[in-house]
RNA sequence: GGCCCCGUCGUCUAGCCUGGUCCAGGACACAUGCCUUUCACGCAUGCAACACGGGUUCGAAUCCCGUCGGGGUCACCA
C-alpha cells in the first residue's frame, strides 16, 4: 500500500487543507505555523482551508479556548472558509459533534473485520507492558484469544469493551510524504490500537482519519510528531475504502539556540529571558501581525537565496510545499524582533497612533476616550519617536516622559551626564536660552542652543546631552529639539529647575 | 531500548535531487568604522558553517556506507 501521489497537487480538484487544533490553552507560534503552511498551500493553490476543533477529550471551557484561537486567527489574518462560525457543508466543525460519524464509520469496521471488540482491563495492560519491558521486547497489543462462549458471556454481563483496529502483520506501508520523502513503516511495529473508548468517544488516529475524508481534505499539513501517528492512520483509510489525500509533515519549531522541540513546562524560563512562544503574548505587546505572518512563514521555508520580507499576499503567491525545510527550525526572537521593525517602518502614522493608544490608556497616561489634544501629542511623539518604536507597547518604555510630569531620572544617565563640575550652572544658563527663544519651535531652538554653546565655548555634546537628561530624565530618545518642542517651554524649564534641585540635594 | 525523521556560520537559510561556476551566497545577531547631540535608522567592513570517518570520482556540501549527535514515536492524549 502506498501513500499520496506522486502528483498530489491535481489541477482538476480542489485543494483543500485544515488545521485541527485542540482547545487547551493558548495557541502556539508552532501551532500558529503550521496553521499558516495550511492556509498559504490552500490560498496559493486556490482551494480551501478548513478550521476543525479536535475536542473529542475535554467538554469544559471549550468554548472560550476555542474563542482565544479564533481571535488569534482573526488577528494574524488567517481566515478560514469552513469551520466555527462561518458552517460550512461538511460540518459539524467539532469533533464532539461528529459522534453520529464516528459511530457508523466504526461500525462499517467491524462489519468488515478490521475491528474487534477489547475486553482488557487496564489491569491486564499494564501487567503486559511491564513483562514486555522486563523481556526488554516492544510492547505491541494484540487480540487476545477468547472463545465464543466467553465473548458471548462478556456480551451478556455488559462487560465494557474498547474498539481495537486488528493491524495485519508482515506488510510494509510507504508514506509519499512530500516534505520527508518515501518513509517506509513496518505494520509489526504497531500494535492494535484503539479506535473507540468504551464510551462511545472516539480516539485521534481514527477520528483524524474519518473527519479527513468526510472533509474531503486533499491535503494533511501537519507537525512532524505526527509522522509515527501517520502509519495507523493510513490503515485506517484503507479499511474504510477512502481515498488518501496527500501528506507534508513539516519539521516542528525547537526552542532558541537548540534542536529541543519547545517545552510547555519551560514557558516561564523562556519569558524570563525574553522568549515568547504564544500568540497572545506578541499580541498583548503591540507586535504586529504582518510582521509575524512574515517571521513564522520563513521559519522552516525560504523562497529563494536573498528575500526575507514578504507580504501577506507575496507568501500567498510564492508559498511552495516543496521550498519548506525537512530539519526543525528554532525559534529566533532576534530575528522576528527585526522583522517587526521592518513591518514598523511600513505603518502609517494613524495605524502606529491607533496601535499606541491602548498602552497609554493602560498606564493612566491620556483620557480614555482620548482628547483631541491627547492625539494631537501623540501624534507627535510617534513622529519624533520615529524608527525607535518598534513594538507598540514601546510608547511607555521609550515616550512616558511626554505624557507625565513626573520627571525620574535614570541613574546611569545623571551619572553619565550630568554629575559633571558647572552642569547645574550651565543648566541654569540653558533655562534663561530656553526662556528667551522667541518662537518657541524646532528652528529657532536648534539656533539657540548652537549659539549658546559656541558662546560658552562647549562641545554641542556636552550641551545637548545633559539638557536631554535634563528635560527627559532618559540618556537616550529622540531628538533634543524635537522633545523640547513637544514638551512645551512652561514644562522644559520646570523640569530643569527640578533637575538643578536634585543636583544640588546628592 | 525498537522503529522513524533530521544534521551547512551562534540563529534563519541558499546551494544538495540534475557532482565542477562554492577556498560555500544572503539575512539576523555580534564587532568595528562612517553619519550623528544620545539612541534608533542608514551605509561600509569584519567575524563565522558543509557533524565525523571511510568510499566512489579527474573532482563531493552535493552520490554510497558507517559512526556520532539531535529529535519524534511506541497511550482507552492530541
Amino acid at each position: 500500500m502506498t501513500a499520496g501521489g506522486r502528483h498530489p497537487i491535481v489541477a482538476h480538484m480542489t485543494l483543500r487543507t485544515r488545521f485541527a487544533p485542540s482547545p487547551t490553552g493558548f495557541l502556539h507560534i508552532g501551532g500558529v505555523r503550521t496553521a499558516l503552511f495550511n492556509w498559504l498551500l490552500a490560498r496559493h493553490h486556490g482551494g480551501q482551508f478548513i478550521l476543525r476543533i479536535d475536542d473529542t477529550d475535554q467538554q469544559r471551557h471549550v468554548e472560550d479556548a476555542v474563542r482565544r484561537i479564533l481571535d488569534g486567527f482573526r488577528w494574524i489574518g488567517i481566515d478560514w472558509d469552513e469551520g466555527p462560525e462561518v458552517g460550512g457543508t461538511y460540518g459539524p466543525y467539532y469533533q464532539s459533534e461528529r459522534a453520529e460519524l464516528y459511530r457508523k464509520a466504526a461500525e462499517r469496521l467491524v462489519e468488515s473485520g478490521h475491528v474487534y471488540r477489547d475486553y482488557s482491563t487496564e489491569a491486564e495492560r499494564t501487567a503486559d507492558r511491564a513483562a514486555a519491558e522486563r523481556e526488554k521486547r516492544a510492547y505491541r497489543f494484540r487480540q487476545l484469544p477468547i472463545t465464543d462462549e466467553q465473548a458471548a458471556q462478556y456480551e451478556a454481563e455488559g462487560r465494557p469493551f474498547a474498539l481495537r483496529f486488528r493491524v495485519p502483520p508482515g506488510r510494509t506501508l510507504v508514506l509519499h510524504d512530500l516534505i520527508k520523502g518515501d518513509v517506509e513503516f513496518a505494520t509489526d511495529e504497531i500494535g492494535d490500537f484503539v479506535i473507540v473508548r468504551p464510551d462511545g468517544t472516539p480516539l485521534y488516529n481514527f477520528a483524524s482519519a474519518v473527519d479527513d475524508t468526510e472533509m474531503k481534505i486533499t491535503h494533511v499539513v501537519r507537525a512532524e510528531e505526527h509522522l509515527s501517528n501517520t502509519f495507523p492512520q493510513l490503515l485506517v483509510f484503507e479499511a474504510l475504502g477512502a481515498e488518501l489525500p496527500a501528506f507534508a509533515h513539516i519539521p516542528y519549531v525547537a526552542e532558541p539556540g537548540s534542536k529541543a522541540k519547545m517545552s510547555k513546562r519551560k514557558i516561564e524560563e523562556y519569558e524570563k529571558s525574553g522568549i515568547l512562544v504564544y500568540l497572545h503574548q506578541y499580541i498583548e505587546r503591540g507586535y504586529l501581525p504582518e510582521a509575524l505572518l512574515n517571521y513564522l512563514a520563513r521559519l522552516g521555508w525560504s523562497f529563494d537565496a536573498s528575500q526575507e520580507v514578504f507580504s501577506r499576499d507575496e507568501l500567498i503567491e510564492k508559498f511552495t510545499l516543496d521550498r519548506v525545510n525537512s530539519s526543525p527550525a528554532s525559534h529566533d526572537q532576534d530575528k522576528l524582533f527585526w522583522l517587526e521593525g521592518e513591518w514598523m517602518k511600513t505603518a502609517s502614522p494613524e495605524r502606529k497612533l491607533e496601535g499606541v493608544l491602548p498602552y497609554l490608556q493602560k498606564e493612566g497616561l491620556i483620557a480614555d476616550p482620548p482628547t483631541a489634544a491627547d492625539r494631537e501629542r501623540i501624534g507627535r511623539v510617534i513622529e519624533a519617536l520615529g524608527d525607535r518604536l518598534k513594538v507598540f507597547s514601546d510608547v511607555i518604555k521609550l515616550g512616558r516622559y511626554f505624557f507625565t510630569e513626573e520627571l525620574t531620572h535614570e541613574p546611569d544617565a545623571v551619572k553619565k551626564r550630568l554629575r559633571k563640575d558647572g552642569v547645574p550652572a550651565m543648566l541654569a544658563e540653558l533655562d534663561q536660552v530656553l526662556a528667551e527663544t522667541e518662537p518657541y519651535d524646532l528652528a529657532t531652538l536648534e539656533k539657540a542652543v548652537h549659539d549658546y554653546a559656541e558662546r560658552s565655548g562647549r562641545k554641542m555634546g556636552d550641551v545637548v546631552n545633559p539638557l536631554r537628561v535634563a528635560v527627559t530624565g532618559q540618556g537616550v530618545g529622540p531628538g533634543l529639539y524635537d522633545c523640547l518642542v513637544i514638551l512645551g517651554r512652561e514644562s522644559c524649564r520646570a523640569r530643569i529647575a527640578r533637575t538643578i534641585q536634585m543636583l544640588g540635594k546628592a
